[in-house]
DNA sequence: AAAATAATTGTCATTTTTACAATTATATTT
DNA sequence: AAATATAATTGTAAAAATGACAATTATTTT
């Protein structure tokens, strides 16, 4: 039988960086590392790659394993292949880029996972090559988001514009123009205004909007414009 | 000593999608597969991973030994691990998607290495899941391509507008208008005019230009806007 | 001198973007 | 009950970018 023979042969692992939002502040979910070495750090969720799944199912995996949540969106980020990167064993780490409502399960996680939601402006020193990862993620966050609509995935079904606009703006650390804002939002017409309001935040209360799933859908690759000067952004 | 145990151990491979430009149409090139199984059979070029060195190296290796160019635009394209991609030995192949200026060895490389440029819109049946990877690259350049300027990575140095209208046109498959495309163009102020004029094309002639170096690297990740109507390109 | 060929250049209407502030709805306080 | 405080909501005008559209220019060939 042919083999490929000189060749090494190494650790196939993945990382997820997760993102979530809580209506203030974006945040970022570590777990505290359960194996040897660095037991007890705070690390990136990962996990490495079964004989019978792709990466994206092992991504798939780690991530329902920790969350339970199926259907998130997820993406490849960046591979990480310093032959130095992990001192146990050469592992090459493909990093996946992850946005969650975090409503869906504030809770459970905190106890069960040794996980925590951290604010993304101030979390612990990871293990290995983890705060790189979360670097490009960052990167990859605003550029994304800069050009795609993919922050609704950070939202609970029903937000306020006051909200969205927090989260831009949190994103992108500026502040943006609230007319401005919501006028290019809402030409989109992504969004659907309900007839509720939210009494939380001021005593007016912000009216809720809803996804148009379909167009959501359909656009979801299309280039929108949302964030005014994208230039400065990414230059 | 610590060890991941009752983890699988595989082959890491990289694989490169080049494409050129001659002028006129896009290319991409494609070697002649040297070792079992499928030897003889048209293939990316590629390799694997070695001890001591992490992917963007082994895609730069590889691409050396082909064309002896260093210095080339490349960036990480996808991962594909379907753990049956490979029938000899499960391997993960990190896609390595380049672009060069097909002039720089359209001789040597053919005989040397039973390597070919293939026209982009028909070429062989290739190994493996390599097509799947060719198909991810053309979407990424198109993707890339109308939202910032690299291009000009697949052109020499001095070029015609004429030229750069050709490769946007052949990225996209559509006619552009003439007087639009070269506005926007100009307006980024990337492009710098020469006196001299290529005589080949036209009984005019066409004038030469080159690029703005300082202005182009500053610029490299400006969000443009040269395609009309993006939207309908990944929508 | 005329014809053929491809490169170069311009205008106008529409849309998009940006900068900027007044008004509205509600709860709380006086 | 009226005044106040707070945050949400709404509008306008100037500037810039976009898209649709055709005439002119430079050169070689006939």
């Amino acid at each position: 039988m042919t083999r490929y023979t000189h060749q090494i042969k190494l650790l196939v692992a993945i990382d997820c960086i997760i993102f979530g939002f809580n209506g203030r502040e974006l945040k970022i979910l570590l777990v505290q590392r359960g194996l040897e070495p660095e037991k007890g750090k705070w690390s990136l969720v990962g996990g490495f790659l079964k004989p019978d799944e792709d990466l994206q199912k092992a991504a798939s995996r780690v991530l329902n394993d920790l969350t339970g949540l199926s259907d998130v969106y997820m993406e490849e980020l960046h591979s990480f292949s310093n032959p130095k990167r992990d001192p146990v064993e050469r592992t090459v780490s493909l990093a996946y880029f992850a946005l969650i409502d975090i409503h869906k399960y504030e809770k459970q996680i905190t106890t069960d996972h040794h996980a925590e939601w951290f604010d993304l402006n101030k979390f612990p020193k990871l293990i290995f090559d983890h705060n790189q990862m979360i670097e490009r993620a960052k990167a990859r966050l605003q550029y994304k988001a800069a050009l795609h609509p993919i922050l609704f995935e950070l939202l609970p079904a029903k937000f306020t514009l006051p909200q969205l606009q927090n989260l831009y703006e949190g994103v992108y650390k500026n502040a943006i123009d609230k007319r401005n804002f919501s006028r290019k939002v809402l030409s989109t017409g992504l969004l659907i205004k309900q007839n509720e309001k939210d009494k939380a935040g001021s005593k007016k209360g912000a009216y809720y909007y809803k996804l148009h799933k379909k167009k959501y859908n359909v656009n979801f690759n299309a280039v929108l414009n949302i964030i005014p000067n994208p230039d400065k952004i990414f230059s």
